[in-house]
DNA sequence: CCTATAATTGAATGATCATTCAATAATGTA
DNA sequence: TACATTATTGAATGATCATTCAATTATAGG
């Protein structure tokens, strides 16, 4: 009996995403959600509640499918598909055509210390990253790709901070032979043994 | 003849640091500055004239600092000085009364899309910090500290990216375990020949 | 066709924002 | 002491912000 809504939620968010991606958060306006989905500041708020709602949204929607594309590399070859991961990101840094960054990266920097419920569902994320790379990991040492005398949480942890530092680098100059020199030593790390 | 300013205009500028560096640019008054510095809208205008030009001076002594306190490595064994200047940044963390980051990346990954003025003054930072850290590994492997078979330069990248994540780190939990992982691998990797 | 329910609309609200400015006060020199 | 110069003051400005809401429109079941 009731009326239903024109819009479709999904697109919405895939809207407002690339609003609050290019823009970050204080800097966009609800007017310029307005503008990306269509959707008037009334039908908006009935369906989010808030500004924040819509980010919150958003975050998760993004969050989620970075998790996926993580979890994902555990059907293949584990080294090959982090190796792929990373030069996903150099590409995307430097042949994509804007230098947006990582949505939650931005958001966690801009936003953490000003939001606690920003920063609490940013923390949650980040602590399932860390948790999926542990396990991929753990999994490539019973596979024998990998040999056993490293922590996979180390392994986790530092390929994480190196990826975060991408994440910044991609800000300031895109360049490849630095981005190439990273990735090399990260998946050199990873993948050999120093201590032999 | 013409009446002195009341003010020190490097005191001013460390108040409407803490005051940036804790909320961030966006977030951040003109009357969060007034409150911070003592001084009236007018004066403020009058000295910096406009809320982006205290932030551009406030960068800039930030970043002055920081740049300095990298050569200033150069004096004392280098692999030594890294290993402290990272513990330094990891016991910051840990140990700080709170989680502001790194000042410059906060505002790269805030501000960079959104103000040109703002990130090219950043991007000409992180050149200079690039070039700073390069010298000091060319300078390691001219006095004997490190190996002969590695890339300066790439050493340097590296290891900013890790400063930059341990940057982004800092932002979501304060695990002394991990953050120790991460600095005995960069220093692994920047102390050791991985090829030998 | 009627009615309950919910979506849509867009103007209005009040807060806060960065910035300006005319008035006032202080200073050093002539 | 008078004047030229500059600092200080704080109220005012107009823009923009997130949010609300009463009116309108559309839908599906009875």
């Amino acid at each position: 009996m009731p009326r239903a809504p024109e819009y479709d939620r999904s697109i919405v968010i895939d809207q407002a995403t690339a609003v609050f991606w290019e823009r970050g958060y204080s800097q966009t306006s609800v007017t310029d959600l307005v503008d990306a989905t269509g959707l008037k500041p009334g039908s908006l708020y009935a369906a989010f509640g808030s500004k924040k709602g819509v980010f919150l949204e958003v975050l998760d929607q993004y969050n989620r499918t970075f998790l996926a594309r993580i979890q994902a590399l555990g059907d293949g070859d584990i080294i090959e598909g982090i190796q792929a991961l990373l030069d996903d990101i150099a590409d995307e840094i430097v042949h994509g055509h804007d230098h947006r960054g990582c949505l939650a990266v931005n958001a966690l920097l801009e936003m953490s210390q000003h939001d606690p419920e920003i920063a609490e569902h940013l923390a949650r994320h980040t602590r399932k990253i860390l948790y999926a790379f542990t396990d991929l990991f753990a999994d490539a040492q019973r596979k024998g790709e990998i040999s056993d005398d490293k922590d996979p949480a180390t392994m986790a942890s530092f390929l994480i901070n190196n990826i975060w530092g991408m994440r910044v680098n991609c800000k300031t100059s895109p360049d490849n032979r630095s981005l190439e020199a990273i990735i090399d030593t990260v998946m050199t790390v990873l993948a050999t043994d120093l201590y032999d």
